[in-house]
DNA sequence: TATGAATGAGACTTCATTCAT
DNA sequence: GATGAATGAAGTCTCATTCAT
């Protein structure tokens, strides 16, 4: 193969590995902290380079997004169209959406706990991360709803308590990446602690 | 007359008014979209000005985080103290808590929906990171403790039930900070709801 | 159908295409507002197709200047040997001079309103400066001369007289082109009547 | 004197210092070629220091331009109230007009014959500069005005044959200024011709 | 003939910070 | 105690251009 290879690293596909490097800058540095100019030495090309791939910063930024939520979304449909009781829905389901966080700390941090530019002045509009979020969202809504409908689950607003439901996964999945250095029980344990909270308290 | 006064508001503690205003800026705009010009304007001197009180920008907005961690533990140890119904105390410390998070976004952010181990190059060191977790933490542990001594919460290790209370609300706090964009129901009745699933899940 | 016939205009000469739409651009942006990757989706071509064609930017500019240039020339050369009127000459000569001027204004600029000393740094290096302005002038020296001396015009040097001819041509061209903001009479009324003091001027 | 000078050059004024360079350069280079690196390297400071006196580097161009503009009105307004006489005026004024040029050839050119960036993309907006020229044409349009009242020019409307007055003008100004390479009569002669032909052209 | 990929240079501008007064 | 003046570093992004195919 005399195809002369410029780097070791293989780079079949730069637009990939642009990403790759960006979104584990955006998580680590966070997105005002990350320059172009960083992510093109990460990869060792020119900062020029990148914008053949992506429009500017935030297009590839919301590219990432996009990326992560696709992957999330697809594992809880499959779970949503396998199952039919609401309360093994939400467990598993439940336990699915912590444990992709886990499994992609990098994305999921990116998506969950990365503040958008959206607040200061430059406003970026990344309205698509938030159609994405509902777009995941609607699983769960579906979950919940099914369940008050067959009186599994309690009274109330599918929408209010399924969003109730989203804050507590949230918050054992930021919680266990974010703070690796809290003296956490084992982990295993505690997934199991937080979920048997979330469904006792939303049954009815 | 003689003495010209530039500014009718009183400024005996220009220290204490920096720290004001940067605050604002701060939760307004977030840590990197407050320049230290920003400030000075605000308050009406110098950037300059700024630095005979505070060595850098780090350490104003570190110095603006303890003090604002000193209420919430404050708050936190005012309602432990006095209220001796563990339910009682779990519902008005967790709102509380989610409350502190929510009027204080960008510190909440900084003490817990950062990783710090190493900064990428621009190092914060917020030591008070661990401490301020874990001292808030401290609270927590003792009500839970308390709840399933007095068989009002359910049968558990006291540690692992704190904590997955713990990951529940933060995960109301962060969420709300980080994703302003989501189509959240009315914030009051999301907090009501999650704390009812919260107390629930952990009654007996 | 075998053969895919990329676009439907015919493009039999892609040289000529590029200068084409290389010179409305010119025209309607100026030289530092065109950029090669511009003229390139005008002519819906890649950027690195020009550079088969033309060495440069300044070439490509060159090119058009030339051509546009071989342009004035001819129609002046046209009018001082149509016409045998020396009067008739200067007010066509003249006018088509400012048209000329104001069809091409990049050109224009290029060759009569740019210093060419050193040219700082980037030498743009138009020879042909000096001489296209050498060159035109001869025709309205000639034109001068023959009205000197059939009477027409008033007695005097007919260099002198050329060249004060030849800037009050060039002040109405000039002005027109530099100036687009001001608040301009009709233009046809402005040349008529710049034209009507110059012939005025000149006559015996 | 023990004043620290930094510079051998005096610098009491920073900013006339930065107006004096950036004029030079803009004239040189074209708007377009000139950094705001560029001017600084010229005045040995850093590109931020010109920041602090100018926002941004529009304001500084328009800055430049309006300075212009002031000293030729002023000496347009001193010619205008001293002499009565519309034809010496216009002679006077007109005579004024060109040497202001040739005596401030950089501020001339600047002002007159460079083309603001408000065609392609980036209008910058330079209204001010169209207003300023509207004041310095003011005069010249009450000299024209009186002397078509007076019967003394030929009658026309005055804002037509005034702005045909000041192409005439500005042709001398300009091509002087521009071509110094061109084989150029005598310089007082050629004003001398061009001035006599502009009056006899717009008297009655 | 035509181009996709890549880049070095450089554009304007903002920022945190220091120094001398 | 307060500031005006100044700067080095860095930010995002565009451009003309080349190279290998």
């Amino acid at each position: 193969m005399g195809t002369k290879e410029r780097r070791k690293r293989e780079k079949e596909n730069l637009r990939q590995e642009i990403l790759d490097a960006a979104r584990q800058l955006f998580l680590k540095n966070g997105y005002d902290n990350v320059s172009m100019r960083l992510i093109a030495e990460k990869i060792e090309y020119s900062p020029t380079t990148i914008y053949l791939y992506f429009k500017d910063k935030a297009e590839l930024f919301r590219s990432i997004c996009e990326e992560t939520f696709g992957k999330l979304e697809r594992e809880l449909a499959a779970i949503n169209s396998t199952d039919s009781d609401p309360v093994d829905c939400l467990r598993k389901g439940g336990e699915a959406y912590i444990r992709f966080g886990l499994r992609y700390p990098y994305h999921y941090q990116l998506v969950f706990l990365t503040s958008h530019p959206d607040s200061g002045g430059k406003t970026l509009d990344f309205e698509l991360t938030g159609d994405a979020g509902q777009n995941a969202f609607q699983y769960l809504l579906k979950t919940v709803s099914r369940g008050i409908e067959q009186g599994k689950f309690r009274k109330s607003d599918p929408v209010v308590l399924a969003q109730s439901v989203w804050t507590a996964l949230h918050g054992v999945a930021s919680l266990l990446i974010m703070k690796k250095g809290f003296p956490w029980v084992d982990r295993e344990q505690l997934i199991a602690s937080a979920m048997e909270t979330l469904v006792r308290g939303v049954s009815a």
